[in-house]
DNA sequence: CACCTGACCCTAC
DNA sequence: AGTAGGGCCAGGT
C-alpha cells in the first residue's frame, strides 16, 4: 500500500471499515486493517482507534482482538462497557470469548475465497 | 541512528 | 489454557 499516506488519512481509511461493521457483529484489528488496505498492521487499527475523536461516534467495541477477546484490561471501564454494549447488540461471551463462526463480520466487498 | 512501546498476531511449547 | 518469543509497522525518545 501507499507508504505516502498520512496518518489522518491512514486513520479516516480505517475509521470508515470500523463504521462498516453492522451491529452485533465483531471484526479483529488485522481485519479491520486489511480491509482498510492495510495487510498486517493491525497495530495501525489500535493506533487509529486511539487517536479517534468521541464525535466520530465509532461502534470501537465492535473491534477485538484475533483471540475473541476484548484488548481491556478485565477491571477497566473500557472492558464493562465494550462488553456491555456487545451483549446489548447479542453477542454472547463464552469465558470472556466471542464465538468468530458466529459474530465474525463479513464484508460482502471481500475478496471471494474460490475452492 | 538505536532502542522501546503498543486497544496486535502467530506459532510453538 | 497460559506463556514466550518473534514478527510486524508506526511513533516517540
Amino acid at each position: 500500500m501507499s507508504a505516502s499516506l498520512s496518518n489522518e488519512q491512514r486513520h479516516a481509511r480505517i475509521w470508515a471499515v470500523i463504521k462498516r461493521i453492522p451491529r452485533g457483529r465483531v471484526a479483529t484489528y488485522g481485519q479491520v486493517a486489511a480491509e482498510a488496505g492495510f495487510v498486517k498492521q493491525p497495530r495501525l487499527t489500535a493506533q487509529a482507534l486511539r487517536h479517534a475523536p468521541d464525535t466520530l461516534e465509532l461502534p470501537w467495541y465492535r473491534v477485538i482482538n484475533a483471540q475473541g477477546k476484548l484488548s481491556f484490561p478485565l477491571d477497566s471501564e473500557a472492558y464493562r462497557r465494550a462488553r456491555s454494549q456487545l451483549e446489548a447488540e447479542g453477542v454472547i461471551f463464552v469465558r470472556g470469548k466471542v464465538d468468530f463462526e458466529i459474530y465474525r463480520w463479513r464484508p460482502r466487498s471481500a475478496a471471494p475465497v474460490l475452492d
